[in-house]
RNA sequence: GCCCCUGUGGCGGAAUUGGUAGACGCGACCGACUCAAAAUCGGUUUCCGCAAGGAGUGCUGGUUCGAGUCCGGCCAGGGGCACCA
């Protein structure tokens, strides 16, 4: 809650808009709204010659309210939207809503509402709040994912997938969350926990259906280079989550006596070649078939296999599980030593996931090896040791040494640096025969995993897939599409609806005609919102999309959006696009041309002694800056001021956007929002800071309504010279850098430039009333200059202040203006000028004073000429138009 | 453990990319208007100093005529990944 001063808002009651009087958004707002709406003026046509720019900020989940981190995100785009208008493109900027999910079923459990009737009423509360901020939203092309024709073509697309073989089913651990009763991608499990329930995720088998984001591995890596109008830091998660390593698969042969029937080689994947003369055992997986093998015959072998199999992968069972192997008495052959063999042993540390589920263990050079070793009595060969180290004497006590040196105990190798012993290595193992085969193979892995899509729940979009006993799996007919949720369902028991439906699932399968089964499970969510962006180009379309306007209008110009997504949802649409691409859906790879990470909205958390957290309307504050106490509202106890987080409902320190409007209007949350702090930062949301705002707000309006009646009729023109030119210049400055400012997303910037403008107009506008013809022409123009540059800010301010001069038409729809470039440069320029690199004055030149007219007057300077007492200075540097150096 | 980012007044932050450090805002203080308050307007506000002047962008060393900005070392805070072979 914004604490609001009665006094400060009595005038923003029911009262029309007045010359005299404070703007009264409360009014004024509305009507604007209205007469957007009714201009139609931000439904964007796809048949429209301008060029194209397409802004969009990420879709929200409809909750049921808009949160104040939403029109932070929204508010940015709006500016770039309503700027980018102005200045003549045609501009799209839709609204959706990502429907399906988890909280609705939660909310069916709970509350006994039908999850579609509990999302669609929520969107019908979050799109009147949303209108409620003044945006530049084209509704006409508003969708939600769970609209039958939303996921009508998502199915479509997923069959076309499946047919170019995008798409896979494979019984696969999975990560299965016991609290949501569903399997979670691992892009969902954040240190062990399920994204959402944040329950400890198990392991299970399942048969699962796959998007094979993997075949793109390469193209989503490399592609990152190209897409420079994304922050380096999200470019850099997401290479490092690809994660690309180029190594060596080597077989290394099993000796024939201690291998279990049948097997007679073991593949290991390294990236560290180099190190194979440092080799002391090997390691597979638990769940190797080596280790399953020779488990059958050995029940100690199975009993371990079985514990690891217990203790599972989650992250606190990782951090804690001690690195253990069993030896299985299997032995290997040194690819380079024939008579040289080393110990197979199952260790609970290797992942059967990555690589070949095996390892080479070199205890010198890989701190896990190195504490294997140790425990269980293996060798440790120093084989790398730093530039320089003398190898004698180098040894490996407590550290491994995993950076680069020089090859030492590696017989043919020594003396080479790492990096050609693994050249070296791999060419002589490449030539090296195993069976008939190469012994070696070099190979590029990836850590990204196919993108696991089923789901075990209701509200979500049906796979389009039928199981037959004759036939198996059946892809359903793009004719019988759409596959419709059913929606006579029971929440009663935990677990998936549909899986207990009594009709729903039974279908005949269209291949054979014979009984067969839907599949039941859903998709994840983040497929719907993998191609929402593609969708709004048009989204009525009897087709996923239309090509050719998408074409046009894709990618996205600029996407707007939290860091939280800078992985998954942005990783998937990467992907989502190829695989449109490669259907023939699309002709394009990438679908954000430019993303922006906005930062959080953050607020002081209060919590009373007992541990309760107090929501800021039930905090009173006192005394200031270091010394601020705060006290329990309804207690009278002290209450303890906390850090600045993230506005949480657990943590009660939210402010919600429909207080912030009724008190100060729409347009005073817009400006706070994107004041002071840099948009890619968190802002903490203030009551002084919004009051700020307001004040400014205000101070716009009176500015403007005071010069109104010197303006009226008055033709807008800029002046060169006289004192007229002064408000000029200011404005056409004032223009060009807040232009640079908005292009830049430097909100912040732009908002402090507006400021300054403001201060300067208004010291200058008293005299106006007395003013020359040329004065009022300069005054008109750079007050429209100025209305202007607050409309994409301040958008409802904006058109009063335009009605209030008598302005043509709405702001919203007019051109923005262009500076003067003769104005924006003066020709006479300040220039500091130093004394041993410190500012000692200034002098006034000539703007196209040359070098040596420059250096003339500076040593003319009476300071100058003070601190050189009398001696010729050793040096003279002027930087011109900037800054004059003088050596003494 | 590995990788990355950030350290500027009481606070949020500017600084044209190596050229006047502290724009703009918040807060605070002083003053004007008012019977009074609110609103509004004017002024002060990096630190030390009455002043002249001096110091100053986490610490430290360097490059340069000149460093918040570049380079080396350290410290602190934040983020991402994490048995990845």
């Amino acid at each position: 809650m914004v604490k609001v001063r009665p006094e400060t808002y009595l005038l923003l009651c029911e009262k029309p808009v007045m010359a005299t009087e404070r703007y009264n958004p409360r009014i004024s707002e509305p009507r604007w709204q209205k007469a957007w709406e009714e201009a139609r003026l931000f439904e964007t046509r796809n048949d429209d010659e301008r060029p194209t720019y397409y802004v969009l900020e990420m879709f929200p989940y409809p909750s049921g309210r808009i949160h104040i981190g939403h029109t932070r995100n929204y508010t940015m785009g709006d500016v770039v939207a309503r700027y980018k208008r102005a200045k003549g493109f045609n501009v799209l900027h839709p609204m959706g809503w990502d429907a399906f999910g988890m909280p609705a079923e939660n909310a069916a459990i709970q509350n006994k509402v039908h999850p579609k009737e509990w999302t669609y009423q929520n969107i019908a509360v979050m799109r009147d709040q949303l209108k409620m901020m003044g945006l530049s939203l084209d509704w006409s092309r508003e969708f939600a994912t769970c609209d039958v024709e939303y996921y009508h073509q998502q199915q479509v697309l997923f069959l076309d997938f499946y047919e170019k073989g995008l798409i896979t089913r494979k019984t696969s651990k999975v990560n299965w969350d016991p609290v949501d009763q569903t399997v979670l991608a691992n892009e969902q499990v954040i240190e062990g926990r399920g994204w959402r329930s944040g329950a400890l995720v198990e392991q299970r088998e399942l048969a699962q259906w796959f998007f094979k984001i993997t075949d793109y591995s390469e193209e989503l890596l490399s592609a990152i280079d190209e897409l420079d109008g994304w922050p380096e830091k999200v470019r850099l998660m997401q290479r490092n989550w690809i994660g690309r390593s180029e190594g060596l698969m080597v077989r290394w042969e099993l000796v024939k006596e201690t291998a279990p029937k049948g097997e007679s080689e073991l593949e290991v994947y390294t990236t560290r070649p180099d190190t194979i003369f440092g080799a002391s055992f090997m390691a597979v997986a638990p769940d190797h078939p080596l280790a399953r093998k020779a488990a059958q015959g050995d029940p100690a072998l199975a009993a371990f296999i079985e514990e690891c199999r217990r203790v599972g992968t989650t992250a606190a069972a990782l951090e804690t599980a001690e690195k253990k192997g069993f030896d299985t008495g299997i032995r290997v052959r040194h690819p380079f030593d024939p008579e040289w063999t080393l110990p197979v042993y199952v260790a609970n540390f290797v992942l059967m996931e990555y690589g070949t589920g095996a390892i080479f263990g070199c205890p010198s050079g890989d701190q896990r090896d190195l504490d294997f070793a140790r425990k269980y009595g293996l060798p440790v060969i120093p084989v790398v040791m730093p530039e320089g180290a003398d190898a004698a004497s180098f040894q490996i006590t407590e550290e491994a040494y995993s950076d680069d040196g020089v090859m030492i105990n590696s017989r043919f190798l020594d003396g080479l640096s790492n990096k050609q012993a693994f050249d070296e290595v791999a060419s002589r193992l490449e030539m090296q025969s195993l069976g008939g085969r190469a012994q070696a193979a070099r190979k590029v892995n990836f850590r990204l995993r196919d993108w696991g899509i089923s789901r075990q729940r209701y509200w979500g979009c049906p796979i389009p897939m039928i199981h037959c006993e004759a036939c198996g799996i059946v892809p359903v007919p793009k004719q019988d599409l759409p596959v419709k949720l059913p929606e006579d369902i029971d929440f009663d028991k935990p677990g998936n609806p549909l899986d207990r439906h009594s009709t729903w699932r039974h279908v005949k399968c269209p291949k054979c005609g014979a009984d067969a089964r839907r599949e039941t499970d859903t998709m994840d969510t983040f497929v719907d919102s993998s191609w929402y962006f593609a969708r709004f180009t048009s989204p009525r379309a009897r087709m996923p999309v239309e090509r050719e306007v998408a074409n046009r209008w894709l990618p996205v110009d600029q996407y707007i959006g939290g860091i939280e997504h800078a992985i998954l949802h942005l990783l998937y649409s990467r992907f989502f696009t190829r695989a449109m691409r490669d259907t023939g859906h699309l002709d394009l790879a990438e679908p954000f041309k430019g993303l922006f990470t906005q930062g959080m909205v953050v607020h002081e958390t209060y919590r009373a002694a007992d541990g309760r957290w107090l929501s800021p309307s039930e905090v009173r504050i006192e005394g200031t800056d270091g010394q601020r106490t705060a006290y329990e509202i309804a207690t009278g106890e002290k209450v303890t001021i906390g850090s600045l987080e993230k506005m949480s409902k657990s943590k009660k320190n939210t402010v919600s956007p429909e207080d912030i409007t009724e008190s100060f209007g729409a347009d005073t949350a817009r400006w706070f929002m994107l004041s002071d702090s840099p948009p890619e930062r968190d802002v903490e949301w203030t009551d002084d800071g919004a009051a700020g705002a307001h004040r400014f707000l205000q101070r716009v309006w009176r500015l403007v309504n005071e010069a109104a009646p010197a303006l009226e009729g008055v033709e807008p023109k800029a002046s060169r010279d006289g004192t007229a030119a002064s408000i000029s210049k200011g404005a056409h400055k004032a223009l060009k850098v807040i232009e640079h400012d908005i292009e830049q997303l430097a909100f912040n910037r732009a908002l402090a430039r507006i400021h300054e403008l403001v201060n300067e107009l208004q010291a200058q506008f008293p005299a106006l009333g007395k003013a020359d013809a040329a004065t009022r022409s300069a005054a008109r123009e750079a007050v429209e200059i100025l209305i202007h540059v607050i409309a994409p800010f301040m958008p409802h301010l904006a058109e009063e202040c335009w009605e209030r001069i008598g302005g043509e038409g709405l702001v919203a729809a007019s051109r923005w203006p262009s500076y003067d470039p003769e104005l924006v440069t003066d020709n006479q320029i300040v220039l500091p000028v130093q004394i041993n690199g410190k500012k000692r004055g200034d002098l006034t030149i000539a703007r196209d004073a040359d070098q040596a007219a420059v250096e003339k007057a500076v040593l003319e300077l009476d300071f100058v000429k003070k601190a050189l007492n009398g001696a010729p200075p050793r040096k003279v540097i002027v930087v011109p138009q900037r800054i004059v150096n003088v050596v003494a």
